[in-house]
DNA sequence: GTGAAAGCGCTAACAT
DNA sequence: ATGTTAGCGCTTTCAC
C-alpha cells in the first residue's frame, strides 16, 4: 500500500541500539511521518500535511493522523523541516559578556520577544574578542539562523558583519554602531548623554574628570580619534565637547582604557586619585567597572561625594543601596533588547519598517554621588550629604 | 561527467531572487558540495569527504577541493550535516531567569565550556513557569539538541524530564534536584548550609528569623512538606532543623513564599518587621530578593544590623559595597555551570563518569549584616558596627 | 582512493 | 482531498 516504507527496521543504527523489543524505551530511531502515515493508513504526504498543518486535509484524515501521532508519540524533526523550508526559527545573538547584567537584561528582552513569535535564541559570548565574534557569526550562519543580533566588539573591524548584510541575512546591531554598515541599529545617543552628564559635573565645579573603560586598545587618548568602539568614542567625545563648551582644558590625561578585571580597575582608580593633579570626579563606563571603582575609593578611605564624585553608566538596582546612592546614566536596556528582536523578526518576515523607529534615550539619574570638587563644599547632587565611611 | 548536477540553476527559489547575474552579491541559493565538486572536477562524495574531513582523500583532491571551496566561498550547511549524523553540536539550556545574575554567571560557565568542545547553546528562559519549561524542553528536543541542561522550576512535576532521560537524551540538572530522576545533578547541599547559617544567626541571639522566597506555591509553611522546589524545601528544612537543634520554637509564621517583584517583597518585609512579634533577622533566598529587602529596611528607617540582621543567598559583588557589607551564602555558580556542561558533554560523547564527581559547597561569608537581635547589643558578625543610615 | 547511489525526515510540486 | 515523486545538502554504504 505505501511503498515509501520499505522495511520496518530500516534506519536503525548507532551504538545505542539495544534490542528491537518494541515496548522498551531504549530503542533508537525516532518515529517519522512515514510511521504515522502507515499507522493512520494514509500517504506520507497527507500525514505530513496534517502534522505540519498546511495544505488541504479532510477532517477524517486529520483526526486519524493526529491520533496515530499521539499514539506513536510522534515529534517533528525540526532540522528536516528547516532544511526544506529554509527557515530555522532560530536567531543568533552575539554579545560581549552575558555575565554583565547589562547584557543579561538585554538578552531577556530578546528572548522574551523571540519566544512570542516562535523563535529560539542561540546565544554566543565573545568576551568582547573580535576574532571570537567573527567565528561566532560564521558558526551561526552555518547553523542557518534566520537572523542575527550582534553587539559588535569593534565598530571598525566590520567585514564579517558587512558580509552578513550583503548576503541578505537579516541583521540588527545592538548597543553600538558599526562603520560602513547601514542596518537597523538599536542604541542610545551616547555622545549626547555623555555631554549632558559631563556638563552636570562641570557645573558642580569639576574640571578634573576621569573616564574609565574596559575597551581594549592601544590608541592614544586624543579626542577625535575613532576608537575601536563607537560607544566609547562617543562617550569620550561627549565629555570633551562639554569641556570645550565650558572653555575648560580637556582632561585627556584622565581617560583610561584597558580596564579589564577588578584589580586593574582598582589600580587605575588609585592612580587617578593619587597623582599630582588628581581627578575630582570619575565616570565609569559600565556597572562592572563602577563596582570596582567604588570599592577602590572605599579602600582608599575616601568619601563619596565629599572627596570624589562618582558617576556610572547602567542603572543597576544595587546603585540605590549604597550610601549615598549612586548617580547613574540609565539606559532602557530591556526595551532595547525587545526592539532589536522586533526589528530583526520584522526583517525576517519581510515586513516593512514601522512608520517611526523607536528612539531610545539614556537619562541622567541624579542621586547622591556627585558633589563639588574636593573639600565637599557643595553638595550639588544629593539632598543630603551622606558619604561612604572610610574603611 | 557528474550527473548529480542536473541543471545549473536548479534550486533557485524564494522571493529574494533578483537577477541571475553571477557576480551580484544578492543572489540566493548557497553554494553546496555539488558546486564545489564540479569546480574541483571530482565527485560529490570526494568533495564532501575533503570538506567534512573524513574518509580517504588524496592530497591532490583535497587541495583542489579546498581551493574550489575557498573560491566559491563555500560554507557547510550544518542543518544538513546534522540530519545525517544525528548530532547538532548544540545543547539546550533551560533556566528560570537569565536576568538574574546567578543564572547569568552559570550560563557563562556553560557557554564557555560548551564552546571549548565545539558546542553551541540554545538558551530558553522559563520565568520559573512549569508549563513554559515543559514547552521549552519539547521545542529543544524537536530541534534535536544533543543534550539538555535544566534548572527545573519544579522538583515535583518532572514527567517531562523523566521522559527526556528515558528517551536516552543526555540531561543534566542544575541547581536543583528533581524527584524520581536519577541523573547527573550539579547543585550544592542547601540543607546543610542553611542549617549552618541559621545556627549562626541563632548563636547571635536570634529566635525570630524570617525566610523570604520567590517560590510560587499555595502550600502551607509547615516543615517537612515537600515544596515545589528542592532548593527551597532544603533551605527551609535547614532553618527549622537548626531551631530544633537549639530547642527553640520554629518560626513557621515567618516563612514567606510568592515574593515576586520588588513591591511584593517590600510589602512582605514591612509585614515581617512591623507585626506584633516581629522578625529580628531576615534571610533572602536570592540576590534579587535581597536587594528589595534591604531597600525596604532602609525605607523603614531601620539599621542593619542594629535593628535587624540580614543574610542572603548569592555573593554578588555589590554586597561588599553597602555599609555594612552584607553577610552572604556564596555559591560557586560559574564553576557549577562549567561542571554541568562538562557532565553533559561527557554524556553526549558517551564517555564514562569521571572517578570522582566534583562536589560543590556553599559557604557562609561573614561580613557585617548580622548582629544581635534588636537593640544592637551585640555586634556578632562584623568587625565594626557600622549601620545603614535611615533614609 | 574514488564514484554512484541510497538515504536522513521532511516539504513541495505535480498529478489525479 | 489525496497520492506520487522529487528534492533540500549532506553523509554513508558499497562497489570498483
Amino acid at each position: 500500500m505505501d511503498r515509501n516504507v520499505t522495511d520496518a527496521t530500516k534506519g536503525v543504527k548507532g551504538p545505542l541500539r539495544k534490542a528491537d523489543m518494541s515496548t522498551d524505551a531504549s530503542r533508537r530511531r525516532d518515529v517519522t511521518v512515514a510511521d504515522v502515515a502507515k499507522a493512520a493508513q494514509v500517504s506520507k504526504a497527507q500525514a505530513a500535511r496534517a502534522l505540519g498543518n498546511y495544505g488541504a486535509v479532510s477532517d477524517d484524515v486529520r483526526e486519524r493522523v493526529q491520533a496515530a501521532a499521539e499514539e506513536l508519540n510522534y515529534r517533528p524533526n525540526e532540522l528536516a523541516r528547516s532544511m526544506n523550508t529554509g527557515k530555522s526559527n532560530t536567531i543568533g545573538v552575539v554579545v560581549g559578556d552575558i555575565e554583565n547584567p547589562h547584557f543579561g537584561l538585554a538578552t531577556r528582552g530578546i528572548t522574551d520577544t523571540a519566544k512570542k513569535s516562535g523563535f529560539n535564541v542561540i546565544l554566543v559570548n565573545t568576551d568582547e574578542d573580535w576574532a571570537a565574534e567573527v567565528d561566532a557569526v560564521r558558526v551561526l550562519l552555518d547553523k542557518r539562523v534566520d537572523g542575527l543580533i550582534v553587539a559588535p566588539a569593534s565598530s571598525v573591524e566590520t567585514r564579517h558583519l558587512r558580509d552578513v548584510h550583503h548576503s541578505g541575512r537579516p541583521l540588527v546591531l545592538l548597543d553600538r554602531t558599526a562603520k560602513g554598515l547601514d542596518v537597523d541599529t538599536v542604541a542610545v545617543d551616547m555622545e549626547g548623554i555623555s555631554h549632558e552628564s559631563t556638563r552636570y559635573l562641570i557645573e558642580a565645579g569639576h574640571s578634573r574628570i576621569a573616564f574609565i573603560s574596559t575597551l581594549r586598545t592601544n590608541d592614544s587618548y586624543a579626542t577625535g580619534l575613532s576608537l575601536g568602539s563607537s560607544q566609547i568614542s562617543d562617550r569620550r567625545d561627549g565629555i570633551m565637547r562639554a569641556f570645550r563648551d565650558a572653555g575648560l582644558k580637556e582632561p585627556d590625561d584622565l581617560v583610561r582604557f584597558n580596564a579589564d578585571g577588578p584589580e586593574t580597575i582598582k589600580k587605575i582608580t588609585r592612580e587617578l586619585l593619587q597623582q599630582p593633579d588628581p581627578a575630582t570626579a570619575i565616570i565609569a563606563s559600565d556597572g562592572l567597572i563602577g563596582l570596582s571603582v567604588v570599592e577602590a575609593i572605599q579602600d582608599l578611605g575616601l568619601a563619596i561625594p565629599d572627596d570624589v564624585s562618582f558617576l556610572m553608566y547602567d542603572d543597576f538596582a544595587w546603585t540605590r543601596l549604597t550610601r549615598p546612592p549612586l548617580t547613574v546614566i540609565a539606559q532602557p536596556v530591556y526595551e532595547m533588547g525587545v526592539a532589536a528582536a522586533e526589528a530583526l523578526i520584522r526583517q525576517i518576515q519581510g515586513r516593512k519598517a514601522p512608520a517611526a523607529k523607536p528612539e531610545f534615550a539614556a537619562t541622567l539619574v541624579k542621586r547622591g554621588s556627585v558633589g563639588g570638587p574636593s573639600g565637599g563644599k557643595g553638595g550639588h547632587d544629593g539632598l543630603r550629604k551622606e558619604n561612604l565611611p572610610a574603611t
